[in-house]
DNA sequence: CTCCCGATAT
DNA sequence: ATATCAGGAG
């Protein structure tokens, strides 16, 4: 794999960009979504589509206490899970993907949440952004979770053109050191809700204005 | 590319 | 009223 060719300003600039977000956001491998076990971030990252995770983390704390294992998972009742998690949205694909996800998980696993990339995308509901959050959080593999955040900032930052998430994800594997990969994301999350939301982003108050290569800042 | 979809902020 | 929220599948 050829080794994308970063100028050294370039590489000053990211350099600083990460030391901000470190000195502004957390430096903890700590994630969003509430959770005891791996399977339960597994269940609460699928329930996060288009979902915020303070909805997912309301949804969860009534869930878990119902569903207590993987088992109880994978024996729930269609229509009831769907009622259960009914205010994350897309409910009704969720339930499905969710029971069929613990009964693979169940039958073929041994109720253990895999590691492995593509062992993790073949399960029902799991894609590659999920895949990712379970390899980080759960295994702390290196790996680039590209989320909507992720996306819409990463883009503002001059880190990548791709819109494609997976192109995006190689991209900053490429420019963004080992060691920052999971952080990234987390560090981006918060950065995304605070100040460079997706709508009227407060650039006046980013710490990252001068560094940043969007070119519709509002800076009045 | 389209569909899935409720809750919330603007 | 509408855009957006830790996306994934057909």
């Amino acid at each position: 794999m050829a080794a994308k060719r970063i100028t050294k300003q370039e590489k000053e600039r990211i350099t600083k960009i990460l030391s901000l977000l470190d000195e502004h956001y957390t430096t903890e491998y700590k994630c969003y979504l509430d959770h005891e076990t791996p399977w339960q971030l597994l269940i609460a990252t699928i329930l996060s589509a288009q979902c915020t995770d303070a909805r997912v983390n309301m949804v969860t704390k009534d869930l878990y206490k119902k569903y207590r294992s993987l088992e109880d998972f994978a024996a729930a009742d269609l229509k009831e899970l769907e009622q259960d998690i009914h205010s994350t949205g897309f409910y009704h694909n969720k339930a499905k993907n969710i029971i069929e996800c613990a009964k693979t998980l169940v039958t073929e696993y041994g109720g253990i949440v895999p590691s492995d990339i593509d062992a993790l995308t073949k399960l029902a509901g799991v894609g590659r952004k999920t895949a990712n959050v379970i390899r980080g959080n759960v295994y702390h593999e290196p790996s680039i979770v590209v989320d909507t955040h992720v996306k819409r900032i990463s883009g503002k930052l001059g880190f990548t053109k791709e819109e494609d998430p997976v192109k995006i994800e190689f991209e900053l594997m490429k420019i963004l050191p080992k060691d920052h990969w999971i952080l990234y994301n987390l560090q981006i999350i918060a950065h995304g809700r605070s100040i460079c939301t997706a709508r009227n982003p407060k650039c006046r108050e980013c710490f990252l204005f001068n560094l940043c290569r969007w070119e519709g800042k509002n800076d009045e």
